[in-house]
DNA sequence: ATGATATAACACCATTTGGTTTTATGTAAA
DNA sequence: TTTACATAAAACCAAATGGTGTTATATCAT
């Protein structure tokens, strides 16, 4: 595995649109770190350096065999932001958003305005 | 930064554990910035910086009262990140994972793949 | 009007990031 | 064995990032 347990934030690991992309070609095969280039206009070391990052992130694994390493989708970190994101997902799926939330942590609290609609008129 | 639209990648503005906090602060209720300020240990000036990507990716909105500028959560753009995660969850909720993917592409998952690929032929 | 408060706008700085090129090493094939 | 291929490692660089402090402006409370 991932010797290097440099433990990179898998939500800074996804922030990068080239990473991201990394990722998506991953999903669907494993590559080796040429092919994974062809696919990019930045040189073979900047693509070997986000391999590093997601690799560090826990988000792909890579093997040599022979001469090549390959490199394999590893999606179980994700689903760190899976929860991170469920817990917006109330608020904008059901209106009542915050106040439920606060309701259901807190009690009565004192709920200073939800967020509604932007009834504000500027001039 | 910028004060102007400069439309932050969401996926950029939610990879600082700062700015993930200052989400989450407001999540429970909109907040003067000052009041932000007090939950972390860095500078006004810092924090805002923080609002001012975090409103660049339109995750939070603010409007001044009085002297003070309140900012509110945005939720919205997030489903984006969720649309993103929705592909790879295919991959983590059956081992089958990628074989599956490749085979029933066209069934009822409703992959919402972001972006295309030029697609080169593998056989 | 005065003074305290809340924010805005700058200028500045250190570190990180994303990229480059160069050099070296291990492996496959001729 | 020699040559070509695939990766690794290192030195270097510009720009972005996350932070600071200072100064200015608007608003609220005396």
């Amino acid at each position: 595995m991932s010797a290097s347990a440099e433990k990179v934030d898998v939500f800074q690991a996804i922030a990068d649109p080239t990473r991201r992309e990394v990722l998506r070609l991953l999903a669907e095969k494993e590559l080796p770190i040429s092919a994974i280039t062809s696919h990019f206009p930045i040189s073979r070391t900047a693509v070997v350096k986000h391999l590093h990052i997601l690799a560090d992130a826990d988000l792909v694994t890579g093997h040599k065999v022979g001469r090549e390493k390959i490199y394999r989708l590893h999606p179980g970190p994700l689903t760190e932001v899976k929860q991170w994101l469920s817990f917006y997902e109330q608020f904008w799926n059901n209106k009542l958003s915050m106040l439920k939330h606060l309701v259901e942590t807190d009690g009565d609290t004192a709920l200073t305005v939800v967020q509604s609609e932007p009834d504000q008129k500027r001039k």
